[in-house]
DNA sequence: TGGCTGAGTATCTATAAGTAAACTCAAACT
DNA sequence: AGTTTGAGTTTACTTATAGATACTCAGCCA
């Protein structure tokens, strides 16, 4: 009996398809990161951009969808606000990566490596991204406590805490 | 001076607003991954299910975008179509992942390991990925290729061998 | 006082997604 | 021959999101 049959107790449903899927981790991060531009924006950010202006201009978005996304971002603490001065004008607001945004980064270095692998241009990729400290190029993996690599194949889905079923309505 | 402004060899371009986008493998990427429902449909395969009627249950998407993604899948090499039989009904069509499929694994444990540190429920997360040889937890990491383990700050981008600039039009 | 600049707002249109229900289709079963 | 079933397709309508463009606003400078 696995840990799914245990946790059902011969209710009769289906843990797979009568799950409660609203607090799923996965739907959750999307709520946030999966609307359009998002990504695109702290990309940028990782980059070394920081103005309102810098995300215009690389990105081309629209410019009421930039500030929607910019303000959502400072509201989830992904991003925060600092002032700059240039010489001759007034402070002006910019925008800095917190440790938060910063936790976002693996997820999006798996989304690099795939697009690197499978939808790169012929000649290779655009960008390579490499340890500061001794050159080497750099992958996200996976990984359990124990220090082994672990393929995607070994992964094991277990329910967790919160999980639950959907209730019957 | 660095990779960039070598690369740049005083065109008087700048490297972070100035660059061609169009050939970032995290925006292609996200041109498959990044539609509604996509990244939930691959939820559930890798939680077992396979038919239209299964993603149909559990994610309570509209069937006609269903259908849409799904077939997308399989046209991007994610899924493929294999058949099955119930006793007593005709052959239908199932939906399993590909290897192409399971390498976004790494992308997508991303998304659910920053939900489960910043978006989880009070007791905790909804599912537990665990390695099913040792069954200890499992997370993503960066790593380079001399197996060090790597921060977030000490990733360096460099220019790739696909890198240019935004042509001025 | 009037123009300039960066960072936004406001408004309008176009596209995509959500919702709901009817319709199709092929084989299996009655 | 008629019914059932899973896997779709099609149509119609509503709402949400994206995109384009014009406008505002605050401070600096001439």
């Amino acid at each position: 009996m696995d840990a799914w049959t245990e946790v059902l107790q011969d209710t009769g449903m289906d843990h797979r398809l009568d799950r409660d899927t609203s607090n799923c981790s996965i739907a959750r991060t999307l709520e946030i990161v999966g609307e359009k531009w998002t990504i695109l924006i702290l990309r940028e950010v990782w980059y070394g951009s920081s103005r309102f202006g810098d995300f215009e201009r690389v990105l081309g978005c629209p410019r009421n969808l930039l500030a929607a996304r910019l303000r959502m971002l400072v509201e989830e603490g992904i991003l925060a606000t600092e002032t700059y001065k240039e010489p001759g004008s007034r402070s002006r607001p910019k925008y800095v990566i917190t440790p938060k945004g910063m936790d976002l980064v693996p997820a999006v270095m798996g989304l690099l490596q795939w697009g690197d692998r499978y939808r790169a241009d012929p000649e290779g990729p655009a960008v390579l991204a490499r340890h500061r400290e001794c050159g080497a190029h750099v992958d996200v993996q996976i990984r359990c406590e124990r220090g082994h690599a672990v393929q995607a194949e070994d992964i094991e889905s277990v329910p967790g805490p919160a999980f639950r079923m959907r209730s019957p309505e």
